[in-house]
DNA sequence: TTGTAAGCGTTATCAT
DNA sequence: ATGATAACGCTTACAA
């Protein structure tokens, strides 16, 4: 088991008998003003002395304490698939600043999902340690949801539409891969290829749709869809293929930043010139993209609005009632050096 | 106050009773098996029994209850001071593996240090909820120190000095800098500028002081030296200056890849070719350097390994020690495209 | 306007 | 080889 390691007492402040005694009141008194119990009828005087002594003291309540009384937390966990992903460093702050609106701390931590990390999750998530779960980022497969309802608290897909599909918060990524595409067809372009996703990743599958979707409405055939796994690597390899189909395209449609950074860097390597040879758009808008050669197109959506909204649902909507929601909320065409008109 | 919300009953788990009364034992057996108490014999055949109900019921021990009796949490926070940079993400993951290692959770959060969010982290963290504290970057002055410590759990500044300077872990900033300088100075390199980071950081100043080490070993003149802010902004204006500086240099050294993507993307702007008019280095190997243009060269050092590294130090040491630790370990210069002889 | 007391679920120290 | 019991610090219904 873990090494038992003993780095000294762990320090216990003052409780809230020190405070009360000090205060000469009762334990509940205190308890009831720092809740601010609006069935309490005082006396000013004695609240500013309780007051006064809690500063004198510098006391704290207690959190396991209370927790153990009140059988909530006050934290919520939120899991992501991979830290050094900066979209996910968006959706984090979005949810950190939701979570403390609410009064509540949000506990990070990532997942790489295999059975066993599940055991693992399950000891560090279960039983009074957060008031719900929120899971970003893929791989919720049907066996792990049942594992997930074994643990206890409630908890919420980001960005996934689960495979139950009760729970979901999800961006609107047809919408958004629909004005890309308007954007590519308005500057003159007709065969644009998808670089896309994981293929079992629910996000990608939704923007290869919106992708699909709007060349229809246009009356054009789709392009080549390749896919890639929402890295720089994958992103490179993906474009690799693009370049090498029978098919010559004359704009990609990118279904994450880091892909089109691999994107970009594959077409230098390949001697094809973003945007003379080839226009690049991407979803997501992360700060990099100013800063990329040539400084890239991107469909902004609020990665932080979503991770808000998703602390939200979970905090006040009941624990079994289904959350099917598709946000709305502005999504915006950040046009920079990667997109042109074809050269004909 | 925060608003009440009533999201259901907070459902509680079976409680360590119900697995005792259904094993037929007492609750201190059940915890003393499930501690691995090793003073408890007991009769093989009753602990089956007691791990089958276990198994059957899915308990799990409630974390506030065992805290509050035993005045461990088995978290740790981790606060850093922007979740999009992905340098921070390489600390997240080598300090939660760390932690899982030794059987505890670790809670991210960020941190925009006013006084009054001094005050939010003390409602978050103050007793009871975590076992320690990790300070990741900058902006622990003296007066912070002195919260940090009423606020009660031990605490430990990652890669900052911080200002009491008496417990840290940093890396080798001093060396990673000589090695930089002196791949430049083999090229041929003499005219060397350097892109520090902010001026109130210290693994800046740590960085400067290395590059102007290396520079003076080999009777050199330090070169220009500009300020960013380690974001790719910062480093697009510091790399403006440095061209714009009276002296012409022939590389540059930058204090970290955000900043480097922007002194990239200057340098562009400014229809200065890299590596051919001038070098580019930086501190730091995160996987978009690969992606750049050109890729770029880079000092690799263990981000991860220095959060791991802290979270042991924090769970082990006695909360007291004295901790100033330079991180030992290698530090690897990866050689890409943005650097080459100086053109004569 | 304030006090009393029960109980949240666990672990540790005794007994037996 | 197992059981009884107190204690951790807090909140809340009820009593005074």
């Amino acid at each position: 088991m873990a090494d038992e390691v003993r780095t000294g007492v762990p320090r216990r402040g003052p409780t809230i008998s020190d405070v009360a005694s000090r205060a000469g009141v009762d334990r509940a008194v205190v308890s009831r003003i720092l809740n601010d119990d609006p069935r309490l009828r005082i006396k000013p005087s004695t609240r500013e002395r309780v007051l006064a002594v809690v500063a004198e003291l510098g006391y704290q309540p207690n959190a396991a304490a209370r927790s153990l009384r009140t059988a909530r937390t006050r934290t919520i966990a939120l899991l992501v698939p991979d830290f050094e992903n900066p979209a996910y460093g968006q959706i984090i702050k979005g949810a950190e600043t939701a979570a403390t609106k609410a009064d509540s701390a949000l506990l990070t931590a990532s997942m790489e999902l295999g059975e066993e990390s599940f055991e693992h999750y399950a000891k560090q998530l279960g039983n009074g340690r957060v008031d719900g779960l929120l899971l970003a980022g893929g791989g919720i497969t049907g066996t792990r949801e049942e594992h997930l309802d074994r643990l206890g608290p409630p908890w919420l897909c980001v960005n996934r539409t689960g495979p139950g599909k009760r729970r979901y918060v999800v961006l609107d990524d047809e919408r958004a891969t629909e004005l890309a595409v308007s954007h590519l067809l308005e500057l003159g372009h007709t065969r644009v290829a998808f670089l896309s996703g994981p293929a079992d990743s629910d996000t990608a599958e939704r923007r290869r749709l919106g992708y699909i979707a709007a060349m229809e409405a246009a009356n054009l055939d789709p392009g080549f869809v390749a896919h890639g796994d929402y890295t720089a690597d994958g992103g490179a390899a993906g474009m690799q293929q693009i370049l090498a189909a029978k098919r010559r395209h004359t704009a990609v449609l990118v279904a994450n930043v880091a892909s089109a950074v691999g994107a970009l860097y594959a077409a230098r390597q390949a001697g094809v010139h973003v945007p003379d040879d080839m226009s690049v758009i991407s979803i997501h808008d992360l700060s990099i993209a100013a800063f990329l050669d040539p400084p890239l197109t991107t469909v902004r959506m609020s990665l932080s609005g979503l991770g808000a909204r998703a602390v939200d649902l979970l905090l006040t909507r009941p624990r079994n009632e289904e959350i099917r929601e598709v946000l709305e909320q502005p999504i915006d065409l950040i046009i920079r050096e990667s997109t042109a008109p074809p050269r004909r």
